[in-house]
DNA sequence: GCCACCGGTGGC
DNA sequence: GCCACCGGTGGC
């Protein structure tokens, strides 16, 4: 299940600094996590993607907050900055992590219009809908107890609209705009 | 033939 | 209006 956020006080964020990750290692369009503590609103990276998870994954009933990490309190200047250099999405909070043996993956489309969810299964098997998950389940039952359908959440993170290049932005409709114009012409 | 990618839409 | 979902396809 998957729930709205609040995001001005309180938000679960990923941050988009271009794509990272070692050959053969399936990587997302998020290069950082962070998370912002509860009472001060400060930023603070998350190292890692699993680790960022499990904070998301009980955001809304646990709270996190500076305390929660080690040699880091309020008074300790913010990792990051909320703003412009860098691209911002915000994740719902409270999705489940991802099932062991699978990734849950977050893909920007390129005209940062928005994201796609996708759950890799430990056969490599990408999946898109919990429809497919269902199907997936069907096929292989013996992933019914590690890998329930309560689990995968398809949710996709919002994209911080001021941050959106606004070139990019027309252009792209710009280009779509074209497209569907050729479209008409063709028909006629 | 596959699959990453994108566009479109039904249901809310 | 949003978003979860899925069909189509271009490039490989």
């Amino acid at each position: 299940m998957c729930l709205e956020s609040n995001l001005e006080a309180h938000a679960v964020g990923g941050v988009l600094l271009g794509r990272r990750g070692k050959a053969n290692v399936p990587k997302d369009s998020i290069g950082a996590y962070a998370v912002q503590c509860g009472k001060c609103y400060k930023w603070r990276l998350i190292p890692s993607k699993e680790e960022y998870e499990t904070i998301r994954e009980t955001f809304i009933e646990d709270p996190w907050v500076c305390e929660k990490r080690l040699y880091t309190s309020c008074d300790d200047l913010a990792d990051i900055e909320y703003n412009t250099s860098n691209l911002w999405v915000f994740d719902k909070p409270n999705i489940p992590k991802a099932p062991p043996g699978t990734q849950r993956m977050l893909i920007m489309r390129k005209d940062l219009s928005k994201m796609d969810t996708h759950y890799i299964m430990p056969n490599g098997k990408k999946l898109r809908s919990t429809v497919e998950v269902e199907k997936f389940l069907a096929a292989h039952p013996e992933y019914k107890e590690s890998l329930p359908l309560s689990r995968f959440c398809f949710t996709v993170p919002k994209i911080s609209e001021d941050m959106v290049p606004k070139n990019l932005e027309k252009r792209a409709s710009s280009l779509r705009r074209k497209k569907r114009k050729a479209d008409v012409e063709e028909d006629n």
